[in-house]
DNA sequence: GCGATCAGCT
DNA sequence: CACAGCTGATCGC
């Protein structure tokens, strides 16, 4: 599909990694089946393509002489240098172990691999290794961004060699999974938002933590950097990367796709050369409606049921963060206020969301608008507990699983689930792209080439994805309109923003900007 | 006991 | 299927 971006040649020799993963970090197939081939003709396309991944690869043998510290530019990076550097001349103790090393659900763990492959602990029906024989995880290479020292939503596998700079997309765990307080591989960079999550929640210490305002270029590393609003949870945002040879790559972390991101200036056409695309519902059986659609059809019902039954609970479930506007809008049109556990209350008080925060109450007995956990919704105690307060449950689970080739965008042909008084609508609110949106998103941008990053365990899966890429791209020339024009040295940004000096909470506090995603 | 991780599950 | 977790078991400390 696309064309050389940079000429760099042919990436260096390869890591040494661990047993049973390729120089990917994609696992090795332990069955002669055609997974083990097309994993490495995927990864290959991506390095035959002329993208210099070894950047981030270490040098096969560490000089000695190698000053410390990092280099700028040129040549490799060695992540010994940065813990010299930081007085913190310690590998972790224990690497991280070498399990779903495709990088948890996002990158399709489950789909990958009931395989297991040398490494990987076993605990049940066999023996069991100690943690001193495992392996370290490898970080898969679509989570490295090539030509700097940056990894993307990369904490569960311990410090990347050459990775200087660690950003976090969003606060969902599957992004964040590894980091805890112990952490002290890198700075971390996120939003102010997630920023606040990390703390709060996973106890980081704060001097590792760097929070990025949304739409405010930084350079970081001689790279510029720039958040921009992801319309997925709260806090979430996409990457963009800008480097000195004006490369510019994008990537989504999770995001749902809409028109309103193509006005953005750095989101123009051909601008893109590489683009890490959230392929969540890359498949064109994924169809479900506009988020808005989706809350004025839950308000409609709710109000339906409440009309025939005025003592009726009202349960939206929801993980830790993400789907507030669906009972932020019931709040509203009911005029009830929201009752969630203290957990809950705390993390969504942190958003700095006061639209949201005023309408939250801590006492259950005088709300009859629930946020639970979506898993609560499985388990009919709690809706039983409360039928004594109420005569009726109406819950909802929004999720973009909840779809059917028949409904397709036609919401009211959504069947609840009923027993006794009780009815679950699974409601089609995503906070990731359709595959039409995806399209769309695609189309608009051009990039020069995609890399998936959801979806990519499995071989098939990962075909099928490039297939529709080919077509979305299929007709278009890949250049790239350079995004400044072609002229001498530019200078990386034209709005400067020192990195590198720790904020105070509190400045941290007053640079959050209310959520415009909400 | 506590925190972290994993298999299994939805 | 698997969103983004959760649960219970197990391990190291």
């Amino acid at each position: 599909m696309g064309t050389d971006i940079t000429g760099d040649g042919e990436p260096s020799s390869p890591l040494p990694v661990p047993d049973g993963l390729d120089d990917n970090g994609f696992p090795l197939s332990n069955s002669p089946t055609s997974a083990a081939a097309a994993t490495s003709s995927f990864a290959d396309d991506f390095y035959r393509s002329g993208i210099d991944w070894s950047s981030l690869r270490a040098a096969p043998s560490p000089s000695p002489s190698e000053e410390p510290g990092k280099k700028k530019s040129g040549g490799f990076l060695v992540q010994r240098s940065l813990f010299q550097a930081w007085g913190l001349d310690k590998r972790p103790r224990r690497e991280e172990e070498a399990a779903g090393v495709m990088g948890g659900a996002e990158a399709g763990a489950s789909s990958a691999p009931s395989v297991s492959w040398p490494g990987r602990k076993r605990r049940r029906g066999g023996e069991v290794e100690s943690a001193a024989d495992r392996k370290p995880l490898a970080c898969p290479f679509y989570k490295k961004i090539p030509g700097t020292p940056f990894t993307v939503d990369a904490f569960r596998y311990g410090a990347v060699d050459g990775c200087y700079a660690y950003f976090l997309s969003h606060f969902h765990h599957d992004h964040y999974g590894g980091l805890t307080k112990k952490w002290c591989h890198g700075p971390i960079y996120c939003t102010a938002l997630t920023a606040r999550l990390v703390k709060m929640c996973l106890s980081v210490n704060s001097e590792y933590i760097y929070p990025l305002e949304l739409d405010k270029e930084y350079v970081i590393e001689g790279v510029a950097v720039t958040l921009l609003e992801a319309n997925h949870c709260p806090g979430a945002a996409l990457i963009h990367f800008r480097l000195r040879d004006g490369k510019t790559y994008l990537h989504t972390g999770d995001f749902r796709a809409s028109k309103s991101m193509q006005l953005h200036p750095l989101l123009q056409r051909g601008q893109i050369n590489l683009l890490y695309l959230d392929t969540t519902y890359c498949n064109p059986k994924y169809k479900f409606p506009p988020k808005e659609d989706v809350i004025d059809f839950a308000v409609r019902t709710a109000k339906r049921y409440l009309q025939k039954e005025p003592k009726t609970l009202i349960v939206v479930g929801a993980y830790s963060i993400g789907k507030e506007n669906v009972y932020l809008a019931i709040s509203k049109a009911l005029q009830v206020p929201i009752y969630t556990d203290a957990s809950r209350r705390r993390i969504l008080h942190s958003f700095g969301w006061l639209d949201l925060s005023k309408k939250i109450c801590s006492d259950s007995q005088s709300s009859s608008l629930h946020v639970l956990p979506l898993s609560s919704l499985r388990h009919e105690k709690y809706l039983e507990t409360l039928k004594q307060r109420f005569l009726a449950v109406l819950a909802f689970r929004p999720t973009g699983w909840t779809f059917s080739e028949a409904t397709g965008n036609q919401l009211d042909l959504i069947k609840p689930s009923s027993r006794g008084k009780i009815t679950i609508y699974g409601v089609p609110y995503s906070e990731h792209s359709s595959f039409s949106e995806l399209r769309e998103f695609v189309m608009f941008l051009r990039p020069q080439k995609i890399i998936p990053t959801v979806n990519v365990g499995n071989a098939a899966s990962r075909d099928k994805m490039q297939a529709h890429f080919r077509e979305w791209l299929k007709g278009f020339d890949t250049t790239i309109v350079p995004p400044v024009p072609k002229s001498e040295e530019q200078p990386i940004s034209s709005v400067k923003v020192k990195i590198g000096i720790l904020c105070s909470d509190a400045e941290k506090v007053s640079n959050f900007q209310s959520c415009t995603g909400c």
